[in-house]
DNA sequence: TTGTAAGCGTTATCAG
DNA sequence: CTGATAACGCTTACAA
């Protein structure tokens, strides 16, 4: 290993105006400077982060903690590539590595050990569902005073850093569209509760159809995991419910489910738009290759992951957000619905 | 910060017998190792990864380094993401974290840096493309003996390490099938040529193409940049090669343009099957919710960055692949095609 | 403007 | 089986 020491040597100074030089630290003189640089690019020399981050005592890391989900290839979904790229690209920006943490499903989620190993000098955490061990872990987190910030999705009755999208009003837009249509008879395919949106969007749903003078009934309620195939497999009871005249419009907690649906329904004859309409939510690429083309919500995924991340490594971010209203760590970015063929 | 010295205090011992209770090493008395992890369970001491990577002079990272792309949301290709899932789960298992880096435009390209810098103890390359530049960073990495690894991509004359797919008999697969079905002037839509991948599938249309009687004209050549907007914009003279009768088919390099083009031609009243035959690459999601659906080639990408993951992180797999034919770092996993609507 | 030296929290070696 | 202690390569006062 090439050192300091052998640039100082060569160089003819001392370890500590090497530092100097290649830190831009202090006052140096002009020809020090350059026979500092000349040894050290002679010699190819290169600090080792290594003992500059155990010196510096920061990693220089950002964590980005992804949910442990048996058979998922992760990043192959739209959702989470999306908040990964906006979150890599702030990260560059502001001088950061990032550091992929993956949740294992056997041992507990131990957020605080990443800071007080020192792993990383933030976190942000992509995928993450209200269960007892989740909050306590975050809470945990919050009481240490570590940095962090949760990306679409967040916890009644904390006040967790989060940047979430505005789910509710946007299955308002869904509900209203498909309302304003005619349709009369909308069924809600949700995700699983644990996940905030999920009781954003049932909300959404409900004070809609209230609104709208209608009943919101059990048999309307369906309930899938946002894979492609739990809305492929619940095309039989929605499509009898199709078929007797039961059902006249889904709204999906998200495309991939939409997508499977409306598949799973095709093959049982019944074709989106002409015999019922469908929402879906995510604006995903999918949304647009499928015949017909999904009607969608569009979320900023990507710059939710950029916003969190700024809102944890930009200073003038940080202060910025410092400034907003007190006791509300939860910024909600507005989304958009986007009419397309299937409604 | 909580540090070993004080579990030695708390525990009465030195702090030399504390490290080796917590790193098992070295013959400890029952008692003592009791004694040791209670008192760090009950003050919460962790390591300090830092301080134990810069003693060790290992950073227990994987760097991952993805090329920059102006204006490309890069996880949301299918390519990266899948590949990318899959040294995840392997640098998982071997116990190494992934550290993302990012190509940046402007700054030249020095992964020897990495290792100096002790950022990383090995390193994957996406996306690399053979340009001077590039050849000139790897061939460094491979003279000072830092463990690389290159997935889908390969350099001609050099020797680096790589985990590619069988493209070239992928691309046969393709070009058969097509003339199989009696199609006989099959346009290529090709990559940029700094992928060595469409060097390959060059090479196997031209001798497919040759072996069946037919010669390879320019005009039935076109090269796009893998977007999906590159396919849709050649829309133009390749609708016109069909309209004319000089083009029954087109083989493209991946599934995004093809997708494109289908698209493209579709605004033109050229619909897939019916006016002309269309296979695609990568067997990516898309490619089976298009309509029609899309024949492709299927490219295992998860299990190709399983592979250079395991192949620089497993000792098992390590030596597996050193008892290997001598002087080839390359491996090439096998593709398939898959027969759709489109043809 | 530069040198000296005290950390930083581990690992690893060498005695005992 | 356990305790001292010398690295590790850098940052950063403090002195000169």
């Amino acid at each position: 290993m090439i050192s300091r020491k052998e640039v100082a040597r060569l160089a003819g100074v001392s370890e500590a105006t090497v530092s100097r030089v290649l830190n831009n630290v202090g006052p140096i003189k002009e020809e020090t400077r350059r026979r500092v640089l000349e040894a050290a690019s002679q010699i190819g020399y290169v600090p080792s982060a290594l003992a500059q981050q155990f010196a510096r005592r920061r990693s220089g890391n950002v964590g980005v903690v992804l949910p442990f989900m048996p058979k998922v290839k992760l990043f192959s979904t739209y959702y989470f590539s999306e908040i990964l790229s906006g979150i890599g690209e702030a990260a560059q920006r502001c001088g950061y590595d990032l550091l992929l943490i993956f949740n294992s499903p056997d041992q507990r989620h131990d957020y605080a050990k990443l800071f007080r190993a020192q792993k990383v000098d933030a976190c942000i955490m992509l995928g993450s569902s209200d269960v007892p061990e989740e909050r306590r872990a975050l809470k945990e987190l919050q009481m240490e005073g570590h940095p962090f910030c949760l990306v679409n999705q967040h916890f009644g009755g904390e006040d967790f850093p989060a940047v979430d999208a505005d789910h509710v009003s946007g299955s308002r837009l869904a509900i209203r569209h498909l309302l304003e249509g005619g349709r009369q008879r909308i069924a809600f395919l949700n995700g699983p509760p644990q996940y905030s949106n999920s009781g954003d969007r049932l909300r959404a749903y409900r004070e809609e159809m209230r609104e709208a003078g209608y009943s919101v009934r059990q048999e309307l309620m369906f309930v899938g995991n946002y894979s492609r195939t739990s809305g492929y497999e619940l095309a039989g009871p929605i499509g009898e419910g199709i078929a007797e005249g039961r059902i006249d419009a889904v709204f999906a907690a998200n495309d991939r489910m939409a997508i499977g649906l409306m598949q799973g329904l095709a093959e049982r004859g019944l074709k989106a738009r002409e015999h019922y309409a469908l929402v879906g939510c995510d604006d995903s690429d999918g949304s647009r290759l499928i015949s017909p083309t999904l009607s969608t919500i569009s979320v900023p995924f990507y710059e939710m992951g950029k916003l969190a991340a700024e809102r944890l490594l930009s200073p003038e971010k940080k202060e910025e957000i410092g400034n907003r209203a007190e006791g509300n760590g939860l910024i909600r970015l507005p989304v958009a619905f986007e009419a397309r063929e299937s409604s």
